[in-house]
DNA sequence: GTTCGCATGTAAAGAGTTACATGATTGT
DNA sequence: ACAATCATGTAACTCTTTACATGCGAAC
């Protein structure tokens, strides 16, 4: 069986929404799953285009006047028993987060500590901005989507990103004050 | 002034500690700060090649009998400069941690109910697997480095992972629970 | 008149992993 | 005999971003 990787993974089942062409995913990923999955152009237009050549999509275009052509995509059986077949798979291992401001804090002996704490206070106060994005993002599917069938799983992925964030800035805070 | 990537930096910054070849370095990375900077053998080898060619660090190559050439990489001043020139700047923007767990939860609607709890059960596991790698780190750091003057930061570290991988933990409990 | 939103896409560059090649020594 | 450790490195491949190209309509 073909392998894909997990980003056309995404890509089909974001094709299971309300999204079917390259722009409307694009926006989709945007504000939804930007905080765990990012996706540009210049892997969704080519992915696309490999996933109805290899028979996991059908496309319907539909010309526009004055507007390209709006391509638009759906999955077919086979798309869906992939799609299936992926999600029922476990992770292998564990991802690496790579932490740009660990790798400088790790490094910190060669900084002075003001330097040191001015790095987790700006940290801190982006985390804490992202934090404020889940809580509207969260609103936005608790008042739009309320019945949406997908909502409880959107749901349980911000409570995620809200609580490691959370865990996050504590932990600034807790190292400001030991530095 | 040149731009360099993180995991040049990384490695400037290994080049600070006892670590001067390239399989030292390696090795350093992969029992301390595996968890939020992975590096390999591909990218470490021709990064040393370049911080020689570009004036960061000088080579002291010494023949060992039977082995290979032994060659250690010491950082110049010029290489000094970059690693402090880069310690000070703060980060651009927060990375998206891309998280296969949360990707296929997100589209949990076309799983049955029993297999979302195996894919978090199993993820739980594998977080605490690795809360434990933590904990054996830090006290292989308490034991045999506690009065480097590295040890502070390589523990701040460490107290994120734990922090973050708990909040992961406890978010999986409670998912279970919901689903 | 300029920017924004709609809508498609490509090319090139950069980042990173994997698999391979070499070869001595030491331990099982 | 076989695997592991020490020690270097490269080539091919995959993945991803960035910058570009096109062009209409609407708003400001």
């Amino acid at each position: 069986m073909q392998k894909y990787n997990d980003t056309t993974y995404a890509i089909l089942g974001i094709l299971t929404t309300h999204c079917h062409s390259g722009y409307e995913i694009k926006q989709f990923i945007d504000n939804s799953l930007n905080h765990f999955w990012k996706i540009s152009y210049g892997q969704i237009y080519p992915t696309l285009k490999r996933l109805e050549e290899e028979g996991l999509a059908t496309i319907q275009t539909s010309s526009q006047e004055g507007k390209p052509d709006r391509k638009e995509y759906f999955l077919t059986e086979k798309g869906k028993e992939v799609l299936k077949g992926w999600l029922e798979q476990p992770l292998k291992q564990l991802p690496v987060e790579r932490n740009e401001v660990l790798l400088k804090l790790f490094f910190g002996r060669h900084q002075t500590k003001k330097q040191s704490i001015l790095l987790l206070e700006d940290y801190k106060q982006k985390l804490e901005k992202l934090y404020q994005a889940y809580e509207a993002i969260e609103e936005g599917i608790a008042c739009h989507s309320n019945n949406h069938s997908d909502a409880k799983y959107w749901m349980f992925t911000l409570d995620y990103g809200k609580r490691v964030t959370e865990a996050a800035i504590a932990w600034c805070e807790a190292t400001i004050k030991e530095l």
